[in-house]
DNA sequence: CTGTTAGCGCTTTCAT
DNA sequence: ATGAAAGCGCTAACAG
């Protein structure tokens, strides 16, 4: 399996008897190359069969022309519509994206950043993993002025900007509507709080709960995964307490709907027992029985924002930092698990 | 925000009174360097903020120790899994991935294909688009003696090997297991049967009904995007079919919940009325009640099957070409979706 | 509008 | 176990 030998923009030159730098510019469509000229380059390179060399411009420019992105997991409807948003506005501005996950690990999204700030990315985007402790791993890329912002999952830092939903109203609505069917014991199942968005939300539905005069309880707070397991051990948990909630704030559809299930399983009825809501409106919200409120908000958009902020740096238009930072909306889906008025 | 100057193999070479060649094989644990340089070197690299360059390592060695990976769309747990098994044997031979989506079209795909040739990648594994056709947008590819390796969605191509699983059989068991539940009536919802994967499914559904004396009736195969719409849709069909059908096979989870919640709706008991089987074991088969019955198949170890096999061909071991195709096992996991005999 | 020159930072011979 | 020299393919800076 033979390689051919690798076309290059001298053996274009020689072959239309010009030089490189024309060739160069030619294949770039600068503007002070003739059209003629221009067509000319063109069809001998797809003539020739040539490829453009991305390493030796890199090396030479000194820019890649490549934005990373770290998150999380690829496991949700939201993060599929948040990379969607990026990648739109990135193709737009002839940016590619580089994307890697953390797998919610700390020391992963380490050797991530460190990998994309070998790649030589120009900006990066991050929503951090579940376990991130301070901002130190992110140092090497505000030494080298490479730009770096937040999104959902933020972290506080003067020199990054942050694209996150309102996730202290989100828990205040979510705990509010709960309340409004009538919920007075309701339990909050939420991840570590020190992530901008359980902390947030933690606040919010504390904030509903004083607003009517009910007691916040440290033990009905569930600091967990928010995966499918704590779902399933949530519900035992709950089955455990001497006073069967009345409500369950959810941080995450795909937990909330496990924990229906296995509570479903043990003959509760939800919502006239315990009344559900979740967070993401995530498809399964919609096809479990009884379909799940939820909270929703525009993945997408934050996606083209975040996306556009970066490049709008990139292109000397607008300054990364904190005081540039965005919080997106965000809405209350009341479906059947809640509905306890009927 | 003024960049530092970047740091250089001759920097560090100067410092330490070495020469760069020593320093770059110092970094790269080449054997022929003493273990005391080496502790220098990496002290020193270290100590002056250095950073490996990739584009002038790749530039020169016209290597670039990565690998494309396109997908039709990263929204199911099965492709997850996949990706985390390449993950897992790339990052062993420390090999990077670059991932992309054709998000289902064979336009994007072929931009993607182009993306990823002109990036390099050393190898390409591609899981083809719902509507791709042909297969010469690979011939770059192939022309230049990069690797290609389909997995699960494959194509025929006497250069490529496919990784998949055997589609036939598990058709084959998903019908036939209605039937022994004694369903006479079964549809066949599925996707375009120019994809190897619901053209051997359909095959296999067929035989199980032939072989069962049961009738194999054209108008009772959907061809469909197996997407939520899909389900929804389908359900909307089912329902306006002269004769009900007492048996679905769906080839996708995701379309079956939405299906059989759409029915649901309308009043029918399932499996009582309508027994129904999916395809993938996608978490949410477990959540959603009826649990539905489906196929199992292991896509962690599709994943890294077919990262060892294009890594091995890499390394010189073994070949990519269609003789080394493998076909993993699938099992069948019957649920209470599908139970009609008590 | 086009060309000349130089060099980005690394690795690959080939020597020693 | 270490080094010298050359060059991968491109583009920035300057020249005309």
């Amino acid at each position: 399996m033979q390689q051919k030998k690798e076309v290059t923009i001298y053996d274009i030159a020689e072959k239309l008897k010009l030089s490189a730098t024309t060739v160069s510019r030619g294949l770039k469509d600068h503007p002070a190359i003739s059209k003629k000229t221009k067509k000319r380059i063109n069809d001998t390179a797809a003539e020739m069969g040539y490829r453009f060399n991305t390493f030796a411009s890199n090396l030479r420019s000194k820019r890649t022309n490549t934005i990373g992105v770290i998150i999380p997991k690829m496991n949700s409807s939201f993060m599929s519509a948040v990379l969607a948003g990026m990648e739109k506005v990135a193709n737009e501005a002839s940016y590619n994206l580089i994307i890697s996950q953390s797998l919610e690990s700390a020391e992963k999204e380490a050797v991530n950043v460190k990998t994309m700030f070998n790649n030589r990315v120009d900006g990066l985007m991050v929503s951090v993993a579940y376990d991130t402790v301070g901002v130190s791993q992110f140092d090497i890329l505000i030494e080298k002025g490479i730009p770096l912002l937040f999104f959902d999952r933020a972290l506080d830092h003067p020199q990054c900007t942050s694209i996150v939903i309102d996730n202290h109203k989100s828990g205040y609505l979510a705990t509010q509507h709960l309340i409004e069917q009538g919920c007075k014991n309701i339990i909050h199942i939420t991840g570590n709080l020190a992530r901008n968005v359980y902390a947030d939300r933690q606040k919010g539905y504390e904030s509903a709960l004083r607003e009517a005069n009910l007691k916040v309880k440290p033990e009905n707070t569930f600091i967990t995964a928010l995966d499918e397991q704590a779902g399933i051990d949530s519900a035992r948990n709950i089955l455990k307490m001497k006073s069967l909630p009345d409500g369950v704030f959810v941080d995450n559809d795909n937990c909330a709907v496990n924990c229906m299930a296995s509570l479903i399983n043990e003959g509760v009825k939800i919502p006239e027992d315990i009344a559900f809501i979740g967070f993401n409106n995530d498809p399964i919200s919609r096809v479990i029985r009884p379909t799940l409120s939820t909270i929703n908000y525009p993945g997408f958009e934050m996606g083209e924002i975040a996306a556009h902020k970066l490049i709008s740096h990139l292109n000397g238009q607008q300054s990364i930092n904190s005081t540039n930072s965005i919080i997106l909306r965000s809405e209350l889906i009341a479906r059947d698990s809640s509905k306890k008025i009927k």
